[in-house]
DNA sequence: GATCATAGTCGTCTGCCTGACGATAAACAC
DNA sequence: GTGTTTATCGTCAGGCAGACGACTATGATC
C-alpha cells in the first residue's frame, strides 16, 4: 500500500523496566505503588512515557535514574562504579494493555548490586524492593500464597519474562556480577546464583568452576570476613563477559 | 507526573520482519525493494505499521503471511505444515530512524523452509532472498565485497541482530527443525547448522549427537535418497523445544 | 585457652560428553 | 565391477561437572 501519513494510527510508547536485585537471600524487583487510576493503590513496575527526542535505552535510563539514582554501567567508562546493567527485554502491545489508549512497552531489564531503600519518584506514592515470587503469586506465574493484588497492567508478566531472562542469562554471562558490590568474594557471588536460582550450589565445584574460567573474576589482592569463617579473597569482574562452558543451573 | 493525555508524544509503531531460510547452503533473508521515497530503489526487509486493533505479534504474522504466504506454526495446531516460527526479535526507537516521522520498530524473526520465489506484497516493487552475507557487505555487519548498496533505514541493524539471534538460538534449542521441511534427513539438519554457523560439521559426530538427544529427532520409518548416496532416514521433529546439553558451535 | 561453628580453598575420583577419526553400508554413475 | 557419495556405527582420549573428603582460618562460646 502507498504511503499514507494518515494510514496509521497514534500509539504512545513507555518504558517500563525489571529492576532486580539480590536483598537476604532472595531475589527481589523494585515495584511503585500507583498513585492514581487505572489500577490505583496497586503495585506496578517503574516505568514512564519515552519523550519526544529520546532514544529507547536514554528513556529507560533516565526512568531508572529517577527511581534509583543507579546510573547505567557505560563499558566505555568503566570507572564509574554502581553502575546497573541495562538491557532491552521485550515490547508489549496488547491494545487491550492499557484502558486508557494504546500504549505499547518496552520494556527493560536491570540489574543492580542490593541498594539502600528506593525513593520514590514520579506518579508514584511509593516503592519497596519486594521478592519476585511474591510479586508473581496471584499472578499465575507463581506458587498461590498470601493474598496479594497482583501487579498493574500485564507487568506479572514482564516481570516474568525478566526474571526469566536474568535467570538464564547468568547462566552463559558474567552478569551476575552485576548484582555484587565493585568488590566480593566467590561466596557472595555464589549466593547470588542460588538467589537467582533459588537453588543451592556446592561451594567447592562452584569456586573451582569461577576461579577457573578465564577472564571472570580478579583478585584485588585484598581480603574480608565480612560473613564470618575463614577469610575471602576479594575480587573484581574481570573483562570476560561470556561464559564458555556455561554455569549449569542445576535441574530442579 | 501526574497522568495528562497531552504529555506524551505521538508515535508511529512498525512490525518489520526479519525472514531467514537456508537455500542452497547458504543463510538468506527476505529483502524487499522499496518502491518510494525514503530509501526508494533500496533493498529493506519487509514491514509495516501495526494496525488499531492489532496485537504486535498479529501484525508480524499479518506482514509475514502477505509478503511469503506463509502461516506461522500454532504450537496449539501443530498439524498445520508448512508453519514458520515467528519470535519477537528486539524494537528500534532511535528518533532519527525514519526520516518522515516518529517511528518504533518492533522487529520480529521468522524461521522458515526452504520457499519458493517471494511474491511482492505491498508497496515493494520487488522481492527476494538474498545471502544475509551479502546483504550486511557495506553495512559495517559484514566483510566488504560487491558494491551493494546497504539495507535502508537501520535494517543492516536490524538483520545483523536477527542472524545472531538465530545463530545462538539453535544452539540450545530444536529451532533449526524450522528450517527443514517437514519431514528431513539428519544429513539435512545439518547442512542447516553448517549454512546459519558458516562451518563444517563432522557428520559422524553430528549424528551421533542429534539421535542420542531424547525427543529432538522422531523417525518416520521413511527414507530418501534425495541427497545421493546411501538412503538416509527420514525425522519429523519432535517434541523437545530445548537442548540439554547444546550443540557446540566450534570456534571460528 | 580449648572447643565449636562457620566459611573458604584445594584435591580426588568417576561418569558423561565431545572431538578426532577408522570402518562399514547402501545407493548411483560409468 | 569400480569409484564416488552419503549415511551410520564404533573406538578412543581429553575435558569438564557432580559428589565429596580434607584442610585452613576466622569468630563465638565455654
Amino acid at each position: 500500500m502507498p504511503y499514507d501519513p494518515s494510514a496509521f494510527p497514534p500509539f504512545a510508547v513507555t518504558v517500563d523496566l525489571v529492576v532486580l536485585t539480590v536483598r537476604r537471600h532472595s531475589l527481589c524487583a523494585l515495584a511503585v505503588r500507583r498513585g492514581e487510576p487505572p489500577f490505583q493503590g496497586r503495585w506496578a513496575l517503574p516505568g514512564g512515557f519515552v519523550r519526544a527526542g529520546e532514544d529507547l535505552a536514554q528513556a529507560a535510563a533516565r526512568e531508572l535514574a529517577e527511581e534509583t539514582g543507579l546510573c547505567v554501567h557505560d563499558p566505555a567508562a568503566p570507572s564509574q562504579d554502581n553502575g546497573a546493567h541495562l538491557e532491552q527485554l521485550a515490547t508489549y502491545g496488547d491494545p487491550e494493555r492499557d484502558p486508557r489508549m494504546r500504549v505499547v512497552s518496552v520494556a527493560h531489564l536491570a540489574l543492580a548490586p542490593d541498594l539502600p531503600a528506593p525513593r520514590a519518584g514520579g506518579d508514584a506514592s511509593n516503592a519497596r524492593w519486594a521478592p519476585v515470587e511474591e510479586l508473581l503469586e496471584q499472578s499465575g506465574y507463581g506458587r498461590p500464597g498470601e493474598a496479594v493484588a497482583p501487579l498493574a497492567f500485564d507487568h506479572a508478566r514482564i516481570l516474568a519474562d525478566g526474571v526469566e531472562r536474568a535467570r538464564s542469562k547468568i547462566e552463559y554471562s558474567s552478569l551476575a556480577t552485576a548484582f555484587c558490590p565493585p568488590e566480593f568474594t566467590v561466596g557472595e557471588l555464589r549466593r547470588v546464583y542460588e538467589a537467582v536460582w533459588s537453588v543451592a550450589l556446592d561451594p567447592r565445584n562452584f569456586h573451582r568452576k569461577v576461579t577457573g574460567t578465564p577472564g571472570f573474576l580478579v583478585p584485588t589482592g585484598g581480603t574480608t570476613t565480612r560473613q564470618g569463617g575463614r577469610p575471602a579473597q576479594l575480587f573484581r569482574a574481570g573483562g570476560a563477559t561470556l561464559l564458555n562452558p556455561p554455569m549449569l543451573r542445576p535441574e530442579v
